[in-house]
RNA sequence: UGGGGGAUCGUCUAGCGGCAGGACGAUGGGUUCUGGCCCCAUUAACCGAGGUUCGAAUCCUCGUCCCCCAGCCA
């Protein structure tokens, strides 16, 4: 029995489990936490990427699911690497997606008077040092995996002395690199991120926030732990590689016997194929002119894809189909691709557009004629409405919807093929045009005046739908149409003395010059629609007057492909 | 070779001692004025070897493979 309804009081729609939720479940069931409260905490250093939309969905998601907030943080330690224009691109994009965060942003370096003195507590304890080896020393002071490091000769300054130091920092009186402030740990200790690591370094830096407030910065550590307490966040989430982290998150909060102690948990980055996600890589890409820019539509960037016409609702799905978990993945592009497809088939607007074009004259139809036929925006929800689109003696059709010899299971156009032209004619092939080097420029055809808003009484069958446009009225549009950035999965495994942007696909973006429907004219930049037929179409900001620019943000599942492909 | 993690259909993921389930993909079919959407079906997995148990993906032991850590980056 398959035709059981569900009850009505069933939900449709359960967002799926994962291992983070059922630890924020436990706590508020036993009572830990009053309320949830998650942070997501980006460096300003970088645009954000699809991967980042996993840490965005899952912290504000957790926030949204139990009735939590979540704090939007940058983590604005290193004033060398960071700047405005990031944080601002972060903000937008965040937004974008549909999240909001509790209350204003919050910023790492807001917190630097309260960190210092935490510093301050830490050397009162005994716990923290200045040390004044060179990096290149305290490098090899720390050991290896394998061997355990040794004491520092100035592990073992007074109190006095090193309270001294750090004020002496912190006022300037020292040049970058001279000393450093380190937690006086285990130097012996197997996990080398506990091996008296550095909290504070000097440098004499322009901060995009604090300006020349500040030359001591903290480092990650110390600063990331901290920034949590004083936020009261519940349930810090990274990623994995901070794994190793955690015992020192954990010591820094202990050791300062902190009011409150947020748990870290990690799960793993999200990698997909056909692309690259590190921030290094992506950098790379854009200043070796291998794309536009951190938006072009090429790229993983959050601002990337929402150029190239990718709803939020899309990427917010695809993070929870994806799942949370703790082990590597790679997922498949093509569920990126689904979840886009998904969405915009619901919701994007049917229109009419020829990627690349092919004339066709009507031999049986007036010169000066123009009908209009009523096209509706989607066949499968009326509510969308529609609009009146002309047919005249010359139009334009596809030309991958012609061959000259049909080949087995083609139905669509082919000299004396009859297809159907969309809510207007069936059209009869009668002839081919060629210029000099014998390629086909032209076709000639006749209508069956029967078939007058596509279809007949006499119930003919007639396989082939087609899309297609009245040349005189149609409006010119540079499609530019975007492929896979590189074309096989894994672009990093290239061979040797080879790297991987040798592997950007030449062809991840060709450029044709098509048309569109007249209605289309007054369009904004960043409406997305789907030309039928062919694929979902954005257009672009580089869209001037009388100059339409499409992405294509997909192509539609291509089953003929298919069939010809087998043979 | 120290320490910390991870291995379930091709891919992602569920499972918490009791019928290995879902999604994507692939394949076949139905429907169709989009070769789209939708619908149906098929495909296909517990890293290995032992052990505990009436019963193990799950618990134990021993292996194998993969990832992370030696920044004054995050």
């Amino acid at each position: 029995m398959t035709s059981e309804k569900k009850p009505a009081d069933e939900p449709l729609y359960t967002p799926p489990p994962n291992f983070i939720k059922d630890v924020v479940k436990a706590d508020l069931a036993a009572g830990k936490h009053a309320a949830v409260r998650t942070r997501f905490p980006p460096e300003p250093n970088g645009y954000l990427h699809i991967g980042h939309a996993k840490s965005i969905c899952l912290n504000f998601g957790l926030a949204n699911e139990f009735g939590g907030a979540c704090n939007l943080r940058f983590d604005d330690t290193n004033p060398t690497k960071e700047s405005v224009e990031y944080v601002d691109s972060i903000k937008a994009d965040v937004r974008w997606l549909g999240f909001s965060w509790d209350g204003e942003p919050r910023y790492a370096s807001d917190y630097f008077e309260q960190l210092y003195e935490f510093a301050v507590k830490l050397i009162k304890l005994g716990k923290a040092y200045v040390d004044s080896l060179t990096a290149e020393e305290i490098r090899e002071y720390r050991g290896t995996l394998t061997e355990p490091g040794k004491n520092s000769p100035y592990r073992e300054r007074g109190v006095e002395e090193n309270l001294d130091l750090f004020t002496r920092m912190r006022a300037g009186e020292f040049p970058d690199g001279t000393h450093v402030l380190r937690a006086r740990i285990d130097m012996a200790h197997p996990n080398i991120v506990m091996r008296d690591p550095a909290i504070y370094r000097i440098r004499h830096a322009h901060h995009h926030r604090t300006g020349d407030a500040w030359c001591v910065y903290p480092l990650y550590d110390f600063t990331h732990c901290l920034s949590d307490m004083i936020e009261g966040v519940t349930h810090s989430i990274c990623t994995l590689e901070f794994e190793n982290n955690r015992e020192l998150y954990d010591w820094v909060l202990d050791t300062l016997h902190t009011p409150c102690h947020p748990r870290q948990y990690e799960f793993a980055r999200l990698n997909m194929t056909h692309t690259v996600m590190s921030k290094r890589r992506l950098i790379q890409l854009v200043t070796e002119g291998h794309v536009a820019g951190w938006d072009d539509p090429r790229m993983p960037t959050i601002s990337g894809m929402r150029r190239r016409g990718y709803p939020p609702a899309a990427l917010r799905t695809f993070c929870e189909r994806i799942g949370v978990s703790r082990s590597e993945n790679r997922v498949e592009f093509a569920l990126l691709e689904h979840c886009v497809r998904e969405e915009l088939n619901r919701n994007a607007p049917r229109v009419m557009g020829v990627v690349r074009p092919l004339k066709v004259v009507i031999e049986n139809y007036p010169e000066d004629q123009v009908e209009w036929f009523e096209f509706p925006f989607n066949p499968e929800d009326p509510a969308q409405g529609s609009r009146q689109l002309p047919f005249s003696r010359e139009i334009y059709v596809e030309q991958d919807d012609f061959r000259e010899e049909a080949p087995k299971k083609w139905f669509r156009l082919a000299p004396g093929a009859e297809v159907r032209l969309r809510y207007a004619y069936y059209l009869t092939c009668t002839g081919v045009v060629k210029n000099a080097d014998g390629q086909v420029v032209e076709l000639r055809a006749t209508i069956d005046p029967e078939s007058r808003g596509g279809w007949t009484k006499d119930g003919r069958k007639v396989k082939g739908t087609l899309h297609w446009l009245s040349a005189a009225h149609a409006l010119p549009a540079e499609v530019r149409l975007y492929d896979l950035l590189f074309p096989m999965e894994n672009p990093m495994g290239a061979e040797e003395g080879r790297t991987f942007t040798d592997n950007v696909n030449p062809e991840s973006l060709t450029i044709a010059r098509g048309f569109v429907e007249p209605s289309l004219a007054e369009q904004k930049p960043g409406f997305i629609c789907q030309f039928e037929r062919v694929g979902y179409f954005c257009l672009d900001p580089d869209t001037v007057k009388d100059e339409l620019v499409f992405n294509r943000t997909a192509t539609l599942r291509d089953t003929w492909a298919k069939i010809e492909a087998k043979g």
